[in-house]
RNA sequence: GCUGGUGUAGCUCAAUGGUAGAGCAAUUGAUUUGUAAUCAAUAGGUUGCGGGUUCGAAUCCCAUCACCAGCUCCA
């Protein structure tokens, strides 16, 4: 959120805050009887939590509460504030039938509050903090308008009933509330669901099932070319490849202790019966590390070999709930860039410093920028959920801390959003409609080392225990590409563009030149395609635009006959001619070294 | 999983109880073009699937599946 929006003493801060009153004040004289839950600020407007009790709620209710909502504010009341104690405060909440403002103030009071403020505008009370406006007159010349209606359990508890909330946007001009419906228009443009099947990346098909992807041909460049970098950055960063099954048997997942932990994110086992009638069960993979574990187990390790680091692009089965899936970003099947090092645990900090660098490394190949750093500790509460020495905890927490600090990479701390067995740092990436999303971790783990009984033999010849970094810098395939694709819009850079050159003749007098420099390009390991369609040469190049091609290569009798090109590239203007093997010679440059170049990111 | 919404041709959408339609894409023919849509013809649909109401259903009702937004979850 911005500053202002979270800001309490701003004035949009109190607008909308007391918007969300006026709104609940229109839903309370709409509905006799409705319970109100919480209406607090958001990012862009509000929002209020009702219990409707039995009454069905729909869009087109919306319109009439904001009907309501206008002639509210034409009666231009004051907002007045009133103090209680506890009991009183409760009293007045019983008296207005509030049971959940109710509830509210028990909580509160649990927590050493001891003064409830109540706010009124005219006849309509509310239990809240504050701080509001003045009066009616300053909401009127405020943008809002009603934007959708959805479900939210009671205190974000999914045993809790489940109360309607209605949102809202609101701003203090019209200029900015259209300003930001026209920029929510323009992110719905980068949405990776319509560019995904504009550009023929992915598709989901009922018959296969949901959340289960089938990329395409250019979904599998895509893919391809990420890995084969991952792939040799691993490599110059002394990773060891390995690869490991889909399905295992039950007993590997009870000793990770996956099972029954994470039985609910689990695809139910599958049952074999051997020869002698004994029944056996078998699960789909929910994640690569146990097995990397029994890697590192198979033969005694020397702490000469350490830190090792086993990596595998593994495909992974998770059964998500259903109406968590979206698209590419939430997904039941997904090919992680997994890797697991074991690493002794006085060369932690080097190892995280050393991966950090490596984070960084590819990022910017990519050309990401919107993302955040979080170092996700214990915290204070719930102590108990989180395993191991606290000893060993309060060092690995000052580790990460440490290393981020010492490379000056910004961060904010998560409290409690540690995993149970160690602490991480997390990457955090905000996707089109502003929602935060973690696309990668790094993972300290203490716990799987005493689980597998993972050891080394250190240089006095004791045996030790390695500590373990879980590490996904490109996350998944499925959900890396999805942020890909929103971040360039469609417009890939070309080292991993499904098509890199189009080339378009001018006439068919050309056909042969083109014909012989496609093949040239593909045997330079281009991927290259020649436009012989009956189509006009205008129609060839607003195709190849459309699908967000970054380089179209204009041939005709001028460039034929002097053994060159015409370069025309995705949301570049200014086209160049030149030879044929200087445009190889370049192009094949700006692809090894990975150039995420301007023409990727058209204006 | 929960709340609300949506589902019509490959895609984007029209048809509100009375003969399912348009544009783009596809196919065929003509056209060979110098920087974002050449012209014409053809083909394409048990209106997500299954029930029901009705003389008659894309349209109304029930059920189910999928998708979208949000909630919850996310080792």
């Amino acid at each position: 959120m911005t500053s202002e929006a979270t800001d309490k003493s701003s004035f949009l801060y109190r607008l909308r805050h007391s918007m969300a009153h006026v709104m609940a004040q229109a839903v309370a004289e709409l509905y006799n009887g409705v319970k109100l839950g919480f209406g607090p600020p958001t990012e862009n407007g509000f929002y209020y939590d009702f219990d409707f009790g039995t009454e069905q709620i729909g869009p087109e209710t919306l319109a009439k509460i904001e009907k309501q909502m206008r002639k509210i504010l034409s009666q231009n009341e004051k907002f007045t504030r009133e103090e209680f104690k506890t009991e009183q405060a409760l009293q007045k909440a019983s008296q207005m039938n509030q049971p959940y403002k109710e509830i509210q103030i028990k909580k509160l009071s649990g927590e050493g509050v001891e003064l409830f403020s109540f706010y009124s505008n005219g006849k309509f009370t509310d239990l809240c903090e504050g701080p509001h406006v003045d009066s009616h007159k300053d909401l009127r010349s405020a943008a809002f308008c009603l934007d959708r209606i959805s479900g939210a359990y009671w205190l974000g508890s999914e045993k809790n009933k489940m109360l309607t909330r209605i949102y809202a946007l609101c701003y203090e001009t019209e200029e900015e509330l259209k300003s930001f419906l026209e920029q929510r228009k323009r992110a719905e443009e980068r949405d990776h669901k319509k560019l995904g099947k504009e550009l023929e990346i992915f598709t989901i098909s009922e018959t296969v099932g949901k959340g289960l992807v089938l990329w395409l041909p250019n979904g599998t460049v895509i893919r391809e070319e990420i890995e084969k970098y991952a792939k040799e950055m691993e490599f110059r960063y002394g990773y060891h490849r390995v690869a490991t099954p889909h399905i295992t048997r039950e007993e590997l997942f009870i000793r990770s202790q996956h099972l029954p932990a994470y039985s609910e994110s689990m695809f139910p086992p599958m049952t074999v019966e051997d020869e002698g009638g004994i029944k056996e069960r078998f699960y789909l993979k929910p994640m690569n590390c146990p097995f990397h574990h029994l890697i590192y187990s198979s033969r005694p390790r020397s702490y000469r070999e350490l830190p090792l680091r086993l990596a595998e692009y593994g495909t992974c089965y998770r059964f998500e709930q259903s109406g968590e899936l979206s698209g590419l970003l939430r997904v039941r099947c997904m090919t992680m860039n997994d890797a697991h090092i074991y690493c002794p645990e006085e060369k932690l900090d080097e190892e995280i410093a050393l991966l950090m660098t490596m984070y960084q490394e590819f990022y910017n190949t990519f050309g990401l920028k919107n993302y955040t750093y979080r170092l996700s500790i214990r915290g204070k509460a719930n102590r108990e959920k989180f395993k191991g020495s606290p000893d060993l905890w309060d060092r690995a927490e000052k580790i990460l801390s440490d290393v981020l600090s010492s490379k000056n990479i910004p961060f904010y701390v998560g409290e409690g959003e540690a995993a149970f067995y160690g602490p991480k740092i997390d990457i955090q990436f905000k996707n089109l409609m502003g929602r935060e999303e973690t696309v990668s971790t790094i993972q300290v783990d203490f716990f799987a080392p005493v689980n597998f009984n993972l050891e080394y033999v250190s240089q006095t010849g004791e045996i030790k225990q390695p500590v373990i970094i879980h590490r996904a810098p490109l996350s998944t395939h499925e959900r890396f590409v999805s942020f890909l694709i929103e971040t360039y819009g469609g417009a890939f850079p070309i080292w991993m563009a499904p098509v890199q050159v189009k080339l378009i003749p001018v006439s068919d007098e050309v056909k042969e030149y083109v014909i012989n420099l496609e093949k040239e390009l593909k045997t330079a390991s281009v991927r290259a395609e020649s436009d012989f369609t009956d189509n006009t040469f205008n129609k060839k190049i607003r195709t190849a635009v459309t699908h967000k091609i970054p380089v179209c290569l204009i041939i005709g009798n001028k460039e034929a006959s002097q053994n060159r090109v015409t370069v025309r590239r995705y949301g570049i203007k200014e086209q160049e001619t030149l030879t044929k093997d200087d445009f190889v010679k370049q192009l094949k440059e700006e692809i090894t070294e990975r150039r995420c170049g301007i023409s990727s990111f058209p204006a």
